[in-house]
RNA sequence: GCGCGGGUAGCCAAGCGGUCAACGGCGCAGCGCUUAGGACGCUGUCUCAUAGGAGUCCGCAGGUUCGAAUCCUGUCCCGCGCACCA
């Protein structure tokens, strides 16, 4: 039809924008809005995912740069990695070639899907001049004590053949890659030393308040921060700290067990060949598959409050890496200790009852600990009656009940892994847990309060080329040198075809002198994680070029933190902690004054084809040719909220391509009526004085207040909706007789402006037509001329058209020649507004100046009473407005007359009209 | 098992204390339109109802409130995270 031509335009408007310079940020700029999406990987092609997160944020930086912000929208390429030399490997060439050739098809798709970056301030890590910053900073954080190079059992990928991150290992044993599975190697690596900010890490979490919960309670997961005590047992030669997170459980301790890797078993296997055979053969097992077999080392081990001798086992359940690598088995409130004990014959003690009364524990049955029964079921006169509900919960909660006979009353209580009171806990006997606990802590000496976390330091080391060259040199006399900043950067050799590491193959490259004695060393041949490299990126972006440090900390300190970051939930326990840590990581190293990098974050959701997330190989169509690739932008954003999932549909593709069709229909119609004055506008100037002027301007004006709403939550989808209701009215509005020339002019205007950030080379385009000032990207984002209750008086009009069809239907007028409206009378919204403000409107009335027969009145509260209060949320003069320039809509509909007027009392219709609800005649 | 996020009309989905029988889209149906034509516009789409009424309804069951899709409790189902984690 039109000739709209996405190709033509796009092409074109990318021309001019460029030109122009539209998206750089001015220099001087202060403070600017900082929107950042997530950081390319530059495998050549973009995939879905892609298009969403930075339609997202090309439209969130768009709508602020209209609204008058600055805008620092930087776009960068996370240029190294396994994948490149991989396919530099299968096609012969090198990775550097082949990831510059990726960069340039992959910023050619950006452009031409209409994303406004800052291309001045475009950086690429796999520039020398952009890692020599990482091994900057390693060495920086390498002189802080936040590096640790140390042997360690680490993740191997046979298939990546390298080492990889705990974070980077799936499901527990599969590479995230490759999902090959992965093995566990002895190896000297290089660490970061990030356990050193868990503590941080964690609780800086509740003040994330941009961030999304389900981020958030990720990485406290991830974080694992578990409070408890470190007990001493001692033994006949040394001692041995086991951690508990229950420490009001220690008398019920029966033994100790030993993860087979702890030090401890180390030094007795040393000795004792027997002992070593079979640790041995419980390493055999898979950890986690171990059940709970063990050994009985011997040793006993005295508890220090009883001074009872336990016996000391070494067990696999117990695992080395967590807590100490040793627990005290307390197999009377702990399951996993109790199948422990069962399987060793070790007795089981309960010192922990159920709160009398409570019953709210959970997770246990009901009932007195097993040892001492008789002396203490007095002490629970709850559980008899309690019988009905919680018997059953208890039946189900605790497995082995049915064992045969029921001689053993521990099967039914034990392990009680709830709180409660204590017993047989010598003087602590009585308390409750958490006040026990308390006291132990402070009072026993042998317990000392402890935090442990799961999070492990950051494996940085890889044995692959295609990353940032460790700067450290090894020298046979003086150990580990980091090589001095003047020697910066530690650049890559040529790239060599070889099975293994190609920087171990480059011999000359390898040879190095000794910073520190002038002697030959060898270079370190590992490269850093690619993790490292986006640790930090965002504050490259600052100052790119600049030549003497990683960043500007000035800059840093008045621009971050970044406003807006938009990326995926995969992302959450690798880049966006690694982020954090970086972040106070050289805040205190005096480089930053902010300790928390990202405000405000969203997760966007995934885009799905047949239910599954979309792919190359699944139906990843960034650009349908049919279409323009400004429809695929419009349409990720139209199809939902930006943090679910959506599936890919046909439909609401093409329902997003109708969408740019009708409002260049709109505008081109619209400019040809003006100039031409021709085709289906019929233009006047009434400055707006019709009543449907009046009602279309402020169908604007609530457009442009709603969609200013949604683009403040991010919610595009709803701001298309009302832009595609705002099209169609204006459709409506022409086709129903004369249209005021300023009224249309501004709608169109507006319309143009409203569309921009979702679709900035159409609504260029439109702009351009309506002869706009300057470039629509720089244009000022329109304001509402008069707000009102935009909602509410949508409300009461399409309510009211309602009730007429509805009449006009259940009394089946043929062909209405008269409708009435009429508004309810004063002293009925009065009542209404104190009925609202208080439940009892008669008390309320007598301050009320109600003109109107006191039976009228009398006969309205008690309406009102019966209904329940009835807010109305527009005043009687505001209906009338309403509907008087919404009348219109009426006479197009059933080619009526409308009346619309305020009741007077007295007269029959005033009579049935409720404040938000006319009374209707229809003739 | 623990935690987080969800369950809304045929489907997708908005709403998150009051004009909510619940926006919008898709699908479906009726009407209009001599044209934006692989359209477009209007109307309808839980049940009953001859003047705008009534009933039922937002996973299920209770509760708070003058009033609940919206708040609380319990429960079931789905997705995700963590887990022989002490």
């Amino acid at each position: 039809m039109s000739g709209y031509d996405h190709a033509e335009v796009r092409e074109f408007w990318q021309y001019v924008w460029e030109q122009e310079d539209v998206y750089t940020l001015p220099a001087d700029a202060t403070d600017p809005t900082y929107v950042l999406g997530m950081f390319p990987y530059t495998s050549g092609e973009l995939h879905m995912g892609h298009v969403r997160n930075y339609a997202i944020t090309d439209a969130y930086a768009r709508y602020r740069r209209m609204c008058g912000d600055d805008v620092l929208h930087p776009m960068g390429w996370d240029a190294f990695g396994l994948p490149a030399e991989n396919a530099a490997f299968e096609r012969n060439t090198d990775p550097e070639r082949w990831t510059r050739a990726c960069i340039e098809r992959m910023r050619e798709e950006l452009e031409s899907l209409g994303f406004g970056y800052d291309w001045s301030r475009e950086i690429t890590t796999c520039d020398p001049a952009y890692y020599r910053w990482n091994q900057w900073l390693f060495v920086r954080l390498y002189e802080a004590g936040l590096v640790e190079y140390t042997a360690a059992t680490v993740n191997w990928c046979p298939d990546c053949e390298t080492v990889l991150a705990d974070a980077q290992v799936a499901e527990g044993r599969l590479c995230w890659r490759c999902e090959s599975p992965v093995e566990r190697r002895e190896l000297d690596q290089w660490f970061f030393t990030i356990t050193d900010y868990a503590e941080e890490l964690h609780e800086g979490l509740d003040g994330l308040s941009g961030w999304p919960e389900g981020v958030r309670e990720i990485q406290r997961n991830w974080i694992g921060r578990q409070e408890g005590a470190e007990i001493s047992f001692e033994l006949p030669d040394g001692e041995v700290e086991v951690f508990s997170a229950r420490p009001d459980t220690v008398y019920g301790a029966t033994f100790l067990a030993l993860s087979p890797g702890h030090e401890l078993v180390g030094e007795l296997t040393d000795d004792d060949r027997a002992l070593a055979d079979a640790v041995d053969a419980l390493r055999e097992g898979r950890p986690g598959e171990a059940g709970y077999d063990g050994v009985d080392t011997g040793l006993s081990a005295t508890h220090p409050l009883t001074g009872e001798k336990l016996p000391v086992y070494v067990a696999p359940y117990v695992l080395e890496d967590v807590g100490t690598g040793a627990v005290m088995g307390v197999p009377g409130h702990n399951e996993r200790d109790h199948a422990f004990a069962r399987e060793h014959g070790l007795p089981v003690v309960g010192v922990v009852e159920p709160a009398a009364g409570g019953g709210d524990d959970g997770g246990a049955g009901p009932g007195t600990p097993g040892a001492n029964a008789d002396g203490t079921t007095g002490t629970d006169p709850g559980t008899p009656g309690v019988d009905a509900d919680e018997g059953t919960e208890a039946d189900s909660g605790t497995p082995g009940t049915d064992a045969e006979g029921t001689t053993e009353t521990d099967d039914t209580v034990l392990p009680y892994t709830g709180e409660g009171r204590l017993i047989d806990s010598g003087e602590y006997t009585d308390f409750d847990s958490e006040e026990a606990r308390e006291r132990l802590l402070a009072e026993v000496e042998a317990i000392e309060p402890t935090t442990i976390y799961r999070l492990r330091d950051w494996l940085i080391s890889r044995q692959r080329y295609w990353g940032t060259p460790i700067p450290i040199v090894h020298c046979p006399d003086c150990g580990r040198v980091p090589v001095p900043e003047s020697e910066l950067p530690v650049e890559l050799p040529e790239f060599v075809k070889t099975t293994g590491n190609p920087l171990d193959a480059a011999e000359e490259w390898k040879r190095a002198t000794c910073p520190e004695c002038g002697g030959p060393a060898v270079r370190e041949t590992d490269t850093m994680d690619t993790f490292v490299d986006s640790s930090w990126y965002f504050l490259r972006f600052l100052s790119p070029g600049l030549a003497e440090a990683p960043f500007d900390p000035e800059l840093a300190a008045e621009w971050l933190p970044v406003d807006l970051y938009v990326g995926g939930d995969e992302h959450a326990t690798l880049h966006l902690l690694y982020l954090r840590f970086f972040t106070k990581a050289l805040a205190d190293l005096g480089l930053l004054d902010r300790r928390e990098p990202v405000d405000r974050l969203l997760s966007q959701g995934r885009v799905l084809y047949d239910g599954e997330k979309m792919s190359t190989s699944r139906g990843n169509v960034v650009a349908p040719q049919e279409y323009g690739a400004e429809t695929t932008r419009l349409f990720v954003l139209s199809a939902a909220h930006p943090t679910r999932d959506f599936e890919w549909t046909a439909n609401d593709v093409r329902a997003a391509y109708d969408l740019q069709q009708e409002l260049y229909e709109t505008v081109v119609s619209f400019v040809d009526a003006v100039e031409r004055d021709r085709g289906t506008w019929r233009l006047v100037d009434r400055d707006g004085s019709a009543p449907r002027d009046e009602y279309v301007a402020r169908e604007v004006d609530r457009t442009v207040a709603v969609v200013t709403e949604e683009f403040e939550r991010f919610r595009y989808h709803r701001a298309f909706a009302e832009i595609r209701e705002l099209a169609r009215l204006l459709r409506r509005y022409r086709e129903h007789g004369t249209v005021d020339r300023g009224v249309c002019r501004r709608a169109v205007g507006d319309l143009a402006r409203l569309v921009a950030p979702m679709a900035p080379h159409l609504a260029e385009e439109l702009w351009n037509r309506l002869d706009g000032e300057g470039l629509v990207v720089e244009a000022d984002w329109p304001e509402p001329e008069t707000v009102g209750r935009p909602r509410a008086e949508r409300r009461l009009l399409e309510r009211t058209r309602e009730d007429v069809r509805e009449i006009v239907d259940v009394v089946e007028i043929e062909d209405p020649t008269r409708i009435e409206l009429v508004v309810a009378p004063a002293w009925k919204h009065r009542i209404a507004e104190l009925a609202r403000g208080s439940g009892d409107v008669r008390a309320a009335l007598p301050t009320a100046e109600v003109d109107a027969p006191a039976a009228a009145v009398d006969a309205f509260v008690a309406e009102l009473a019966e209904r329940g209060s009835d807010p109305a949320p527009l005043d009687g003069e505001g209906e009338l407005a309403v509907l008087s320039r919404g009348g219109w809509l009426l006479e197009a509909e059933f080619d009526a007359e409308v009346e619309v007027r305020r009741g007077v009392e007295g007269e029959e219709l005033a009579e049935t009209a409720r404040p938000g609800k006319p009374a209707i005649h229809i003739g």
